[in-house]
RNA sequence: GCCCCCAUAGCUCAGGGGAUAGAGCACCGGCCUCCGGAGCCGGGUGCGCAGGUUCGAAUCCUGCUGGGGGCACCA
C-alpha cells in the first residue's frame, strides 16, 4: 500500500464516519490528507495528522477525530493497526503483504515507475545556462547545466513536454569586445582593458588565422569582423561539444543576433508601443516596466538608435510564447542575475501575459572553489576561470552531475577539488552507485543460478522483516519525492532520496540473505527476495536516471 | 540606501508546521567460511540573536547580527 493508496483510504473513512452521522465537516471531507512516514518506529509505518486538521472545523477534540477514523480504517483491507497517539496523531501500520505487493508492481512498471500524469499535455520552455559565447562553459554555468537538465527530467517524468533551450548572447558589446581580444592577441598584443583573457583566446585566435590566414593582412574593422565570425562560431561548438559531452542536449539554441537580423526585435516593440507599454524620453524609447512592479523603467532604444539587451529579450520571450504556444517559460538563472526578474516579469506583463503563470525565473546560487580548506577566487582576467570540462576532466561526468545538483539551488555550494578529485567514498554519488552495481550483481549471479525473481502471483507475506519493510516503504516514497522534485522545482530532492534509498537497501542486504547459500534448495523466499531487489535496482536506475548520472552494473 | 539568497554537529549539507532535529566526512571501537567490506553495527555534540503567529516553529511573520550576490541608454 503506498501512502496516497493510504490517503485515499483515510478519506474513505473519512466520508463514512459523515455518512454514519459521527462526524459533521463544516467544509466537508478533504480530497486527500497528508499522510508522513513518522521519524520513530514505534509511531508506526505511516502517520497523518488529518484530526488535528480537521478539529476547527469539526468542533471536536482532534483525538476524537483521530479514533473515529481508526475504527473505521482498521477494518480496511491492508491495514494491520491504527491508532491514535499523542496530541491527535493517528498512526498507521501497513500489513506486510500489502505492503510487498509493492515489489511486483515496481517490477512491472520498469522504467515508468516514478513518474506520473501530473503535467500531462503541459508545454513547458526551459531555458538554462545561456552562458555568453566569449569563453569556454564555467563552473558556475555547469551547475545549471546539471540542475536544468536534471528538473527537465523530473518534469517529463510527471508528463511535462519540455523543450531545452540555450539562448547565446552573440550580439553587443561584449561579442565586440572578444572579437578585439582576439584581434589582439593574434597580433601579440594586450587585449583591450574590458577584454577576454585566458590561454584559450590565444588558442581561439590562432585557430582562426590559421583558418583565415590573411586575416591579419585585413583593415582593423574587415580583421575584427572575421574574428568575431569565426571566434564565435569555434566558441559555439566548444560550447556545444561540452555540454554534450555533459550530458545535456538541448533541443534549442538560440542566437540573440538572430532577432536583431530577423527585424523580430523591432515588431516586438512596436508591438509594445502599440499596447500602450512605450514612451520616449530623451530620444531612447523606454518600456514602463515600473507600472508592473519593477524598479525602473527600461530603455529598449538608446538615445543613438540601438536596441538595448532588454529589446532582444522582449522580441525572445515572445518568440519563445508564440513559437509552440509554451504555457510556461522557465528561465534557470545565476543570483548575479536576480535583479533581472523584475524587468523580464514586467515585459511578460507588458505584452499581456500572466507573469505567475506564464514565466518561472529561478535563481540559483553560485558555486565556489575551494582548495585546501580556502575559498579559491576565480578571476577572468588572470584566466584562472575553472570550466566545465575541468571538472568533468578532474572527477568525471557522473560525480560532477551528482555533486552539483545534490544540494538546494538556495545554497550557496563550496566545492572542495581535492576532495571531488581524489574520487574516494567521500562522494555519495559511489554510495549510491555502488548500491546499484551491488543489485545488479545479485541479479547476475541469480541469472547464473537459474534462479528467477517471483512473479505477480508471489506470497507478499514472506517480505515482513524490519529490513524488509523499511526498504519497500522507502521504495513506495519515490513517486511522492519525484512528484516534490518537480512541483518545487528541486533536482536535489531525488539525490537525497536515493541516498536514503540506497542506505535502506545496504542494509537490507546485511541482513537479509537473498540468494540461496551454498547447495541450498531455492525457496518462495528467495525469490521473493530477488523480486525485492529487482524492483529496487529499478528504483534506483530511475532515480539516477532523473539526474542525468549512470547507473553502473559493474564497478 | 534598496533588492535576492544563506546561517542547523568539528567540516560539507538534508530537514514542505508535528512526536525524541538527521546523513556523509572526520574521530574511537566492533562485523568477512558463501550474494560486491566502495558495505553494515555501536559511540555525541547543534537549529545565529530577539520578538510574534500557532495546540505545536529549524520550518511561517517582523526586527537585528553576520556572510554571499545584485541594483547601467553593459550584456
Amino acid at each position: 500500500m503506498t501512502p496516497d493508496q493510504l490517503s485515499d483510504a483515510i478519506v474513505a473513512a473519512l466520508n463514512a464516519a459523515v455518512t454514519d452521522g459521527d462526524l459533521t465537516l463544516s467544509d466537508g471531507v478533504p480530497a486527500s490528507v497528508r499522510v508522513e512516514r513518522p521519524k520513530v518506529k514505534e509511531h508506526g509505518d505511516y502517520a497523518t495528522n488529518v484530526a488535528m486538521q480537521l478539529t476547527k472545523q469539526a468542533g471536536r477534540p482532534p483525538r476524537e477525530i483521530a479514533e473515529l477514523i481508526a475504527a473505521r480504517l482498521a477494518k480496511t483491507d491492508g491495514i494491520a493497526a491504527a491508532e491514535v497517539a499523542g496530541p491527535g496523531f493517528l498512526n498507521v501500520r501497513i500489513d506486510a503483504g500489502a505492503q510487498g505487493v509493492l515489489a511486483a508492481e515496481i517490477v512491472a512498471a520498469g522504467d515508468s515507475y516514478g513518474g506520473s500524469d501530473q503535467l500531462r499535455g503541459v508545454k513547458v520552455n526551459l531555458e538554462f545556462v545561456s552562458a555568453n559565447p566569449t569563453g569556454p562553459v564555467t563552473l558556475a554555468s555547469a551547475r545549471w547545466a546539471a540542475v536544468g537538465d536534471s528538473l527537465a527530467r523530473i518534469l517529463e517524468a510527471i508528463g511535462a513536454d519540455v523543450t531545452r533551450e540555450y539562448y547565446f548572447n552573440d550580439h553587443g558589446a561584449q561579442i565586440d569586445r572578444f572579437a578585439l581580444s582576439l584581434l589582439a592577441r593574434a597580433r601579440g598584443q594586450e587585449p583591450p582593458q574590458d577584454g577576454y583573457f585566458g590561454d584559450y583566446v590565444d588558442e581561439v585566435a590562432s585557430r582562426v588565422v590559421a583558418a583565415e590566414p590573411d586575416v591579419l593582412s585585413l583593415p582593423d574593422a574587415d580583421a575584427q569582423e572575421v574574428f568575431r565570425r569565426e571566434g564565435v562560431a569555434l566558441m559555439f561548438d566548444e560550447v556545444k561539444r561540452s555540454l554534450r559531452d555533459f550530458g545535456v542536449d538541448f533541443d534549442v539554441y538560440f542566437h540573440e543576433a538572430s532577432v536583431h537580423e530577423s527585424g523580430a526585435v523591432q515588431q516586438a516593440i512596436d508591438r509594445l508601443t502599440k499596447l500602450g507599454q512605450t514612451y520616449e524620453k530623451d530620444g531612447a524609447v523606454w518600456l514602463k516596466s515600473t507600472d508592473y512592479g519593477d524598479d525602473k523603467d527600461r530603455p529598449l532604444i538608446r538615445s543613438n538608435g540601438t536596441a538595448t539587451y532588454i529589446a532582444g529579450d522582449a522580441a525572445y520571450y515572445l518568440d519563445k510564447r508564440q513559437r509552440r504556444e509554451f504555457d510556461r517559460v522557465m528561465i534557470l538563472l545565476g543570483a548575479d542575475h536576480h535583479g533581472y526578474i523584475g524587468r523580464y516579469r514586467a515585459l511578460s506583463a507588458s505584452f499581456g501575459d500572466d507573469p505567475d503563470k506564464h514565466l518561472e525565473i529561478l535563481i540559483g546560487q553560485m558555486v565556489n572553489l575551494v582548495r585546501d580548506g580556502k575559498p579559491l577566487r576565480m578571476s577572468k582576467r588572470a584566466g584562472t576561470v575553472l570550466t566545465m570540462q575541468d571538472l568533468v576532466g578532474t572527477v568525471g561526468v557522473d560525480a560532477a552531475r551528482y555533486s552539483l545538483v545534490r544540494y538546494s539551488m538556495d545554497a550557496t555550494i563550496d566545492l572542495d577539488l581535492d576532495l571531488w578529485a581524489r574520487q574516494t567514498q567521500d562522494n555519495p554519488v559511489f554510495y549510491v552507485q555502488y548500491a546499484h552495481a551491488r543489485l545488479a550483481s545479485i541479479l547476475r549471479n541469480a541469472a547464473d543460478l537459474g534462479l528467477a525473481p517471483a512473479g505477480a502471483d508471489f506470497d507478499p507475506g514472506l517480505l515482513s522483516t524490519a529490513r524488509e519493510g523499511d526498504l519497500l516503504r522507502a521504495l513506495a516514497e519515490f513517486p511522492r519525492v519525484v512528484g516534490h522534485a518537480a512541483e518545487l522545482r528541486e533536482p536535489h530532492r531525488v539525490a537525497r532520496y536515493l541516498e536514503d534509498t540506497a542506505a535502506s537497501f545496504h542494509k537490507f542486504y546485511d541482513e537479509c540473505r537473498v540468494l540461496p547459500l551454498g547447495d541450498e534448495e531455492p525457496t518462495p523466499l528467495h525469490a521473493a527476495r530477488l523480486l525485492l531487489v529487482a524492483a529496487t535496482r529499478q528504483v534506483v536506475a530511475n532515480g539516477l536516471g532523473l539526474l542525468g548520472v549512470t547507473a553502473p552494473e559493474r564497478m
